[in-house]
DNA sequence: AGGCCCATGTAATCTGTTACATGATTCC
DNA sequence: GGAATCATGTAACAGATTACATGGGCCT
């Protein structure tokens, strides 16, 4: 009752097939949800036989046919009362997060390793999310487009992905750099 | 194949039951985990099955008797090599980032509302992080602390869990008041 | 007596992941 | 011919949530 509303709202911009929405909500471009294949085919199916979505079959000759859906009104009901709803409480799960508070009982070395490799990868999603934000912005200035642009909601969930990861990838560095002085420090003893 | 780590990890500073561990990975002080009571207690009953925490029954008087947990030599084993093990990519889920994706199709008004209740909520949670964090350093200074402390990782962990919060925190005062302006601008047209 | 906190579960259901399966077209 | 991308699923299993169930002791 959740990935649902996540697909209402992606289905809002443009009309989609289960797999561009596989690449959406896939790691890495899914700044808001992320969900495999297989479920969002399911969804889909789902969806339109409640009425939420429509289906429509596309033809192509260069690559295999696919079928394309769109919110109904039925479906922009029920995103409002959606919204109008209680939100769940959120919710972040990180293994590394698991591995951190253990580090000081298990393999700093090893932790701090993946630590780094992660600050790297943040950058690198850091630097994904500024392109769409770039592209979204479409050569206007932030403020002007967040005050009159037509559609900012994409723009501001982008925002918030965008801090996070950069608060994430900051503390990463900072975690490996303490686990390093403090493995000095035990040799040293 | 998850959950079972986090488990692992919070029992190494303590001996815990089914009943504590429930009020830890609760919404509010789980910091990098979350799980509901029944979970817990299926889980905890799974580990000890397999050897890899070990528990102990606590006759109480003044209250009913409760059964508290240790992680075993085998279970610190597992703890070690899920660290060395890779981590699965980390997620977050959240209604209210649907919400505020869909927030200029919807309805503005009501998203408004709940990003400053949220903001609330983040700025509570942020104050129960600083003072965890102020009884985990214990009157040390923090620089001190990490360096010579003898057990960072739930500091590390909680230094996270309050940046993101922060985060979030901001987004939503800003997100609330850049909808609010739309909305007057909406009016005048 | 009623409400709250402590303490521990079972059962049914829903959601999410892993493994498997199929087939078209394009590019090298 | 083989790999990559496009395109769509099914089936089995693991993980998480919701609903239900029970009972003692403390406080007012």
């Amino acid at each position: 009752m959740a990935l649902q509303h996540a697909v209402l709202a992606t289905l809002l911009d443009h009309e989609y097939s289960g797999y561009q929405l596989a690449k959406i909500f896939d790691i890495g471009v899914a700044n808001f949800w992320h969900a495999l294949p297989q479920q969002l085919y399911a969804e889909l199916g789902k969806l339109e036989q409640a009425g939420l979505i429509r289906g429509r079959r596309v033809i192509q000759h260069d690559r295999p046919n696919k079928r394309v859906y769109t919110v109904t009104e039925l479906g922009m009901a029920e995103l409002e009362r959606f919204t109008a709803a209680e939100a769940k409480p959120s919710f972040f799960r990180d293994d590394l997060l698991v591995k951190v508070y253990a580090a000081d009982r298990t393999d700093a070395v090893t932790v701090m390793a993946q630590l780094t490799e992660r600050a790297e990868q943040a950058k690198s999603k850091i630097a994904l999310f500024d392109d769409i934000l770039m592209r979204l912005r479409d050569g206007r200035d932030e403020q002007e487009f967040l005050r009159h642009g037509s559609r900012v909601g994409p723009y501001l969930t982008c925002l918030l992905g965008r801090s996070l990861e950069k608060e994430y990838h900051d503390w990463c560095l900072r975690c490996a750099e303490l686990l390093g002085t403090r493995e000095g420090v035990r040799d040293d003893a």
